[in-house]
DNA sequence: TATGAATGAGGATTCATTCAT
DNA sequence: AATGAATGAATCCTCATTCAT
């Protein structure tokens, strides 16, 4: 018989992932305890224990989800498209990301600080194998001069490290701007430094 | 009398120090054990703290060596000097330490991450104070034309992010590469970038 | 919605304080541990803290308990009565509790020899308090002439001491006595001695 | 060779049985640590134990001295004096030792109150043999009418306990007495109590 | 005689997980 | 589906005592 889900079930899994996601992202994973996630989920332990078999289970089913949405904005670089454009609109993509999934971007943050225990291998496959194919891309872009002369794995850790700088550190970002908003500012320089950097 | 440290007491807080480094930087301070640190820093866990009160105080004097450290580069620039002259300058500064010490670098960002419980004042204070004198030069260097039209905050937050990712997703950074040892090319395309952005 | 407490709940809440006075009654506070009450109370020693968050805790409850009963005593005194049996009532009920309440009495005395760091509170207000309005009452029948002239505070001072002198120093008392029962002359010779020293 | 001790020798000694005094009267055995006692001495934790083998010793050392002089007043009671005077003389020592050392007083309190486990044997032994003694003699003054009939036993319990009480229930005394010294009207109060009890 | 260094044996408390209902 | 009850395995820290000098 097909496990299937009923709608308290999902509800619940759904709100002990948020929850996890809530309190992993800020304490990491052994940082963080099953009462901290059952408290914000509005649940028991036990019954937390009940949906997901364990505090590891958690765990890496957020992981799991997080790692799907994370790899999608690269394969949406249309390698047909204008080289500038493209870019920019993945390293957009990427900041509005950063800026509306910031707990996501700190438990992958945790998580590759950490060495990356559960996560080590999706590293080393898909998504190595998406960067690769994007430098191919970027590389052609460049032996055409439709761009500046650029490494393109050292362009996509600006992206990335920027983009993500913003959720990541971002009681730095606003310690140091005091009470400016650092997102107003953030898009214009990313777009300006992009720019700069690929437009022959 | 001021109370002087013997041989073996600088040796042994040196000791601990390394050690707590190690696995603060790579666990943070919640997932670290006083049990790790004492198997890394080969000294029995009673006897660490012998040395030091609490693992919180390993903890913060780590933070406190590293904060001062951390600040040094910034305090170099010459709004004397040229400006994309400085700025680089700086950022390879930046981007040396990292690659010499992202333990270092690795335990900052577990701290920033997880809302600078620590030294959340620093930032507040000395921080915000150096990159705001920081922000004025550059300003400065805009408005006569001296180097392109550019936020001098997310400048500072390009520099620190692109340097400190080399350091602190170097798991991800060299899953990525391949074999490829990913600081050839990151001074190289650091460089490029910070001349690209500010050279009028 | 108030926390209706289960039957077990309360069980076991009432088995670890009597662990708990059975315990810190003879070895005080700090000579006490979870281990020994938990040994008493034939539970877990992480059981303990599940109903109570820590020895303090219970140590507390303890004597919050202890001072309710301890204080009812003095409140029953009827200043409209007659002196001196108002007087024995009082000394005979504290003699019986020290009877019927030896550990009771033996947790007191650890915590005031100790410097009373959990009740001084108490004792500088409620108990002060009683025994100053007390000491206006017998006051009133000395002025009266209905009792001996007397210091009230200082005939407290005697009723306390002896009672309590047949808990708190129990092995003493049987030690010189030998075989003898204590309480047998204890009523006898308390009544004889506050009688001589009441009545006109 | 006979063991001489030096000077410096019995001023260590003394300096450490005195801190031992002061911390243990308080704090009990077991809540007691070498590092508070080492500490009020001002000196090293080692050193202690280069005077006494162990905490122990030190404890025990301690009693020892004590009881020596806690006997004492018993066998100043002359049986062919004035019955009441003799009492009273005995008493009034009593109250000014616990005055004088009252450390001395709240030690042998936590001794007894936890079961007397190092002094057991003399309360049995030599203790209970004086009072056995004494209560001969007042026994006798009771038979030839020269003191109202009384238990001797009970006779000595409330001496006792209402002068040690001065000493080991200080800080209660003191919170019910307000600013007024205890001391004052203690002797009085005493005094006044025994005649009324003793006097034919 | 004195003390800096070191540690084994606790001791309070936390926490993921299991059990019973 | 949910939770009160329970616990073994840590985890931080204390402390009497030993060792080396």
């Amino acid at each position: 018989m097909p496990k299937t889900k009923t709608r308290i079930q999902k509800k619940n899994e759904a709100t002990i992932l948020a929850a996890g996601l809530e309190v992993f992202s800020q304490y990491g994973f052994r940082g963080s305890t099953l009462d901290m996630i059952a408290e914000v989920a509005g649940l028991s332990k036990p019954n937390l224990l009940y949906y997901f078999p364990s505090k590891d289970a958690i765990y890496k089913t957020l992981l799991a989800q997080l790692l799907e949405n994370w790899m999608k904005p690269v394969y949406a670089i249309d390698a047909g498209g204008d080289p500038v454009a493209e870019i920019l609109k993945y390293a957009k993509l990427k900041l509005r990301m950063s800026q509306d999934f910031p707990r996501e971007s700190r438990l992958f943050a945790n998580e590759i600080i950490q060495g990356a225990p559960q996560i080590g291998e999706v590293l080393h496959g898909e998504l190595r194998r998406a960067i690769v194919d994007l430098a191919v891309v970027v590389n052609g872009w460049v032996a055409t001069g439709r761009v500046r002369p650029v490494d393109p794995y050292h362009l996509v850790f600006s992206i990335w490290s920027l983009t993500q700088h913003y959720a990541d550190f971002d009681v730095q970002v606003r310690a140091v701007m005091g009470g400016t908003d650092p997102m107003i500012g953030a898009e214009q320089h990313l777009e300006d430094m992009l720019r700069q950097l690929l437009t022959v």
